[in-house]
DNA sequence: ATATCATATAAATGAATGTTGATATGTTGA
DNA sequence: TCAACATATCAACATTCATTTATATGATAT
């Protein structure tokens, strides 16, 4: 018989029935795309040394260089990187260019999924 | 003269004591790459639609692929890739194999980086 | 003007990723 | 056992991405 697949997409169509009324955390799926652009940018562990450290205020290249320890045309490859998706600033003074965190919740995004991930691996290790 | 060149140096060494103290939000290194590979999971818009789907319960893959009218070897393999964060979990149910959301904090990065998005496009367009 | 410093760009490469189409695995009901 | 369904895996492909090396652009000081 085919009751359990009837029942199935009984409730599939129950569940999506008004979704956004059911938790307001729901996004519009418009918005997903800028999410998924911004998630990229921080996708990458050089990138997020990269904002963690000019989260301490603006920061010139060459300084972000010698504290990362990375070649210079990879600093600048992720600063573009960056700049493209606006989480930095870009201020040119004098012979230097300084970049600046645009938006600080991106800290707190960085530690809410920091958070995430240590309880979702020592619950993995909790059986 | 190098006395900007200097200058430069001094703020940089200013601005790297002791940057844990500085603000709280701040991450050790070791935890970048567990938040950058959570970031990647979120990189994908395809991804993002189906966390948000099976934010509202546990669904099937056959849910999945219905409402986000995706085939079935795509959903299978974003599945795959949610497994792997462990952003999901999967419980077998009969011939069905439900998805769930393991943490719905993700659900408040997606929202936070819509905000963060919305509002950092508003502020390119003012100028 | 020119040498030096700061930063960006270009070219090349290897690795990772999203997607599709075809096929395999596993479960259920007859 | 067998047919039908649910899901996973495989192979192939195009694209994107991180990184390196080399070079170009732009600003400053002499």
């Amino acid at each position: 018989m085919l009751e359990r697949r009837i029942i199935e997409q009984e409730k599939i169509k129950m569940n999506t029935l008004q979704p956004s009324q059911k938790d307001k955390r729901i996004l519009r799926d418009e918005s997903l795309p800028s999410v998924a652009f911004l998630a990229k940018s921080l996708s990458d562990g050089n990138r997020l040394r990269i904002l963690q450290f000019i989260s301490g205020g603006k920061k010139s290249v060459s300084a972000i260089v010698e504290e990362l320890e990375l070649s210079q045309p990879l600093v600048s490859h992720h600063l573009k990187e960056l700049k493209r998706s606006l989480l930095v600033t870009v201020k040119r003074e004098g012979p230097f260019i300084y970049y600046e965190l645009a938006d600080s919740r991106v800290l707190d995004v960085m530690h809410t999924l920091s958070e995430v991930a240590t309880d979702l691996l020592s619950a993995r290790k909790t059986f």
